[in-house]
DNA sequence: CGCCTATTTGATCTGATTCAAACAATGTGG
DNA sequence: CCACATTGTTTGAATCAGATCAAATAGGCG
């Protein structure tokens, strides 16, 4: 078990971006010895049915948490960003109802099931924060179910690339309108519940609109307010508080 | 604030369903002061934006979370029933994401974010509960996203109605194969993601298959293991503890 | 009985899927 | 540094699941 220094700060700043942490509280975390483990694209993180006994935040890279069908057909139901700590539930429902799989190369951090009771138990503010962590994902869930049941795919990719957007800035992966997006179509088809084929196609939609670009693995938003209305992207959802620094709708559209 | 005797009993009994409560525990929750209040089918209870400052367990009736897109669509994107506490996340999160509609006729119990601090403060492993109970909702929502996503019209349905029929078992509101759902098939079609004709059309496979019947607001599950099967409905992401009577999936098909 | 709301049926349309092939990018080893 | 393999993106054409529109029945219920 090492703990590399300052390993936790994104997660702390993730958690900060939703509500206040005492000084002791951050102390804690920081304190709070991790392993850190490297794993391939595509590889399965947790598996559907495990009964984890660790959890672990996200320091590099994007993970998915997947369902799939009886015919083989995968859906994403949650894509998380560095700062992210993917399996709380699989903390609190103990067995995974889901498997969680790298999208990309990912650096993760591992800490035991039994360190968070310790520190819930010590902190209780801090046991409610991460209640808050969970049910803002599940917040994030209920916005993805009502993309997908009731608006067109043009509007759902837009939404979806809002929301990636406005994600990464909060742990300042946003530098002024461009991010790494490193994620093939395919695997946005499968967040989408749509083909690769037609999420090609809405893409193009988007560009041809000069709402964004995205080349060689990043994205460039070429104008956010249009991209935001077009996806009816209202970032409330995600109960973000303070100010997010590089945050894309703060800026303005080029001239 | 007057307090019926024996009100919470199905929020204790849907509780309990999830995790083991102390009897001082069950105790406290027994003494919540409520206040129930009765609604028509369609009102609002809770609308979009909205800072509650009370919780409410559903006594009577059925009521749908929903969010609504530009056009006027609407998309539940949960139904609660008896025993259920539909709006902890306005507890958790202060400002409500999406609305909360009764769908039915419905009596509901009030009582104060206060007072489940208070609760909550008093009683942590309570506090652990309610937080799981969350996150089971959150593990439903994931599975409705599934459905809409990568599963066929009936196959949706199919798992749907499994998915009602588990829920209201657990606290008490199945009899032998028989179960009030007097839902409205426009109804069902916006938790579904479909349009009300393709329900109407999926009904009538289900129905042809003989694998249930739909009457007066009564379903009658004909063949559960069929039903359950086409809808590839394992309940394993309920994460019900102990055994509950009256269960569908308990009883044998008719010869 | 008559009104209102829900269910059902029919016909047509369309957004998205599927299948298949071409093209571009990226990486790998010689 | 190039040839080749691999993986991802783009295009085209055919098809389909599900939506939409409209009208006909069937249930409640005052």
């Amino acid at each position: 078990m090492s703990r590399a220094l300052g390993s936790n700060g994104l997660m702390i700043r993730k958690i900060q971006s939703i509500g206040r942490l005492a000084p002791e509280e951050r102390r804690a975390l920081l304190d709070l010895p991790v392993k850190p483990r490297t794993l391939a694209r595509e590889r399965a993180i947790v598996r559907e049915g495990d009964r984890p006994e660790q959890c672990f935040s996200v320091l590099e890279g994007l993970v998915g948490r997947a369902k799939v069908s009886g015919t083989g057909k995968r859906q994403l139901v949650a894509i998380n960003v560095p700062g992210d700590i993917p399996d709380l539930e699989g903390y609190t429902l103990r067995i995974m109802d889901h498997a969680i799989i790298a999208l990309t190369p990912v650096t993760l951090l591992f800490f035991n099931h039994s360190a968070v009771d310790e520190l819930v138990r010590r902190f209780p503010n801090l046991g409610r924060l991460l209640w808050r962590e969970t049910v803002l994902d599940a917040a994030i869930t209920r916005v993805w179910l009502f993309n997908l049941g009731r608006q067109p795919a043009v509007t759902h990719l837009a939404h979806f690339l809002c929301e990636m957007a406005t994600k990464l800035a909060v742990v300042g992966l946003v530098d002024g309108q461009s991010f790494p997006f490193p994620l093939t179509q395919e695997q946005v088809s499968d967040a989408l519940g749509l083909s690769n084929v037609h999420v090609n196609r809405s893409l193009q939609t988007l560009r041809r609109e000069g709402l964004l670009e995205w080349k060689a693995g990043t994205i460039t938003i070429r104008d956010w307010r249009g991209l935001a209305t077009l996806g009816e992207f209202d970032p409330a959802y995600l109960h973000i508080v303070g100010e997010v620094d590089s945050f894309p709708m703060a800026s303005e559209d080029p001239p």
